[in-house]
DNA sequence: CTTGTTTAGTGCGAATTCGTTCTATAAAAG
DNA sequence: CTTTTATAGAACGAATTCGCACTAAACAAG
């Protein structure tokens, strides 16, 4: 199983990264709520990690994903009283998005669900390795992203 | 932005990685006709890199989706003639996917198209990163998935 | 052999994702 | 200021993903 070049090495870290992204959504949805699935807590926990009252584009920039995805998002975590949306005091055009505090105490439930079994994963992969992987990761999405804008990847008005 | 705690750095991971998995479907779609997205290929590439013949049960373990979801992508892609199924000669419940001519075809082509891109990241990001990162990859989704099966995350029929 | 249980695949409807089109506003050009 | 051009979001329908119920075959127990 063993690759031999420079493309099926790629080929194969795409891959686990795929199945790795699969897995964690699957496993952070068995800990939601029933009426929840991993985009809604993905947003949640990027309006705190980020900051509250960022616009659904900036969003959709930020996951990757079309803006109308985002947009289903945003109504299903609305309705449920999670998030709520007030007009863009700098844009007519826009608006902003913010946490409720139900949007922010589910968020924090779900991480302490969640703490085990990052806890249990850390033990066994170890903390450091984590450690080592986060900026290489991290530099690799960001060469992808704008290797995204090189290539004629036409990213439409859709995604950028 | 640093991160403090274990838990960050675990859902920091994580996050890079679903951006990353996100970043490198929009791309590869970019290089498929349009008529096929990510999880076309994907069944595709499984089929040649592990073995033709596997079940439509053993893919959906592989890629850890519903067996549904794998039904419905086979569908299409038999619509299509990019693959086969015949009766699993071992098992009358079920069947077994093979690939066709034209299916090869497709997977070659498209892998040629990326072959630039796949270059210019190698090229940034440096092949011996990549082939440093795929092992820690590896055991990292080979833990998730075994951690799955302990921590009471319901799998239930549809996974495994 | 018969019965009860598990498993692979299908049918079907709901939920989600996405592309296209449209409207309103902003930004740029003249 | 007026006229283009570009952008944010909404509306809408198609494609995809998924959960649940069902069928048929395998398997286990008796």
């Amino acid at each position: 199983m063993t690759e031999e070049n420079a493309a099926g090495v790629v080929f194969a870290v795409l891959n686990e990264i795929g199945i790795i992204a699969q897995l964690s959504r699957t496993a952070l949805e068995a800990r939601l709520p029933d009426e929840l699935i991993g985009p809604h807590f993905t947003v949640l926990n990027h309006l705190v990690r980020v900051r509250d009252g960022q616009t659904p584009m900036a969003m959709a920039n930020a996951f990757q994903v079309p803006k109308t995805s985002i947009a289903y998002t945003l109504k299903v975590l609305e309705k449920r009283g999670l998030i709520e949306t007030r007009p863009n005091p700098d844009d007519g055009r826009s608006k902003c998005v913010w946490l409720t505090d139900a949007g922010r105490v589910l968020r924090e439930e779900t991480i302490a669900k969640l703490g085990p079994d990052f806890a249990a994963v850390v033990q066994s992969f170890g903390l450091d390795r984590f450690v080592e992987l986060l900026p290489h990761l991290r530099s690799l999405r960001i060469l992808i992203d704008k290797n995204r804008d090189l290539t004629g990847i036409p990213n439409g008005p859709e995604i950028s």
